[in-house]
DNA sequence: AAATCAACGGAGCGAATCGCTCCGTTCAAT
DNA sequence: ATTGAACGGAGCGATTCGCTCCGTTGATTT
């Protein structure tokens, strides 16, 4: 074991618990249990409740971190020299995080001023990824940034009968196809009206 | 309305309650409450139980008829003289109608005889399907028929945060782009193994 | 070595929700 | 007017939930 003492246990325990909670929202949605949580992480239902006073809190606190390591992803992707290496890095990042697992809380938490915040950022930096890769000519010209986020939250979904394993492996292989289908030139034109920033965060005004 | 007397109305009963359940389950998983279908249909608890013995023989009879209607749908398209055309058209349809969405009752419920020989069924005319777009060309070579199986389960959940009518907009766009990326030739390969028969039935097997 | 105490795991509480039963009501057919 | 099949939903016991509370552990201090 690394680190010494309690203190780093409890720093290691806070880091499983947010992993564990992330992927089991992510697999069974909203209404996982905390027990189930606390038992992945494999720390007690007691450690948790040390760290976040309800469920509730948990579930807001882990959506500002996926959002800013969405973020930051998105940097990463706006320093890559290529447009198209850059939007592709930043899609896999947040699917491999699993950044839009945490949509089915939408509704079910109030959102915060922090989390509109750091997710007003997050948008910002998405759209001038996409808008880069449209200037550039890598990026079929009918897909929005929203479709994107769609997309992302799509793929961010585990599956809650397969091992993680062989969910990632298979995640992995439909993102290539997806990716492939989002490079220029289109061969068919996404049909429909593509979905609208009033839309797409509504769900989040209904708490 | 239509049809009168009694046994119309029981007949179109099973209808809603059939295709209450689909959206149900497709959207909540197979935790969701057998109050939350009988409401979705419009109809009483007691009507669903005097037709399912319990919520485990509704779940089986749901995944038969998914399972019917998606051999149906591949029958469809061997008859489409266009070989891209009949693949896109099988997947739009299953997807469409949520064929997938039942997997997460996948080591829930007892796979019964009927369930096997339906699912084999449905199994050969997919590949059937994959063959010929292979053969014509017009399917990148480095997917599989279990590729296309896990891209519908993945399409096939509804979104349990926003209006049907919108998701169903948003699946269409996001699918129309999954497609594109299915037609030959590849851009870039697709990365690890392709899935395995065993390991995608493995969780029905658990039961 | 003894004392201290922060962090630990999990048994168990009341509340909420579950699958399902049971029964009073409705209404087309007799 | 009578029948009876199909109806909707209140409510049962069982289960599961979020959360509290407490005995235990082990690094640190004296």
């Amino acid at each position: 074991m690394s680190g010494r003492g309690r203190q780093a246990e409890a720093a290691r325990n806070d880091r499983l618990l947010l992993d564990a909670a992330r992927e089991v929202f992510a697999a069974q949605g909203a209404g996982a249990s905390v027990a189930a949580i606390a038992g992945r992480a494999g720390v007690g239902i007691g450690s948790l409740y040390r760290r976040y006073a309800t469920k509730q809190e948990l579930q807001q606190h882990l959506c500002v971190l996926a959002m800013e390591q969405a973020s930051e992803a998105a940097e990463r992707g706006l320093a890559a020299d290529d447009a198209w290496a850059g939007l592709a890095g930043y899609i896999g990042d947040c699917v491999a995080f699993g950044t839009g697992a945490l949509a089915p809380l939408a509704g079910q938490i109030p959102v915060s001023e922090r989390m509109w915040q750091t997710a007003r950022r997050g948008r910002q930096l998405a759209d001038r990824l996409v808008a880069r890769a449209h200037q550039a000519g890598v990026l079929r010209a009918d897909v929005t940034a929203l479709d994107i986020s769609l997309l992302m939250e799509l793929f961010s979904r585990r599956s809650p009968i397969r091992a993680p394993g062989q969910d990632q492996a298979h995640r992995q292989r439909l993102l290539a196809i997806a990716l492939d289908g989002l490079r220029a030139p289109a061969r068919q034109p996404l049909p429909g009206q593509p979905p609208s920033q009033q839309e797409y965060e509504a769900p989040w005004r209904a708490g």
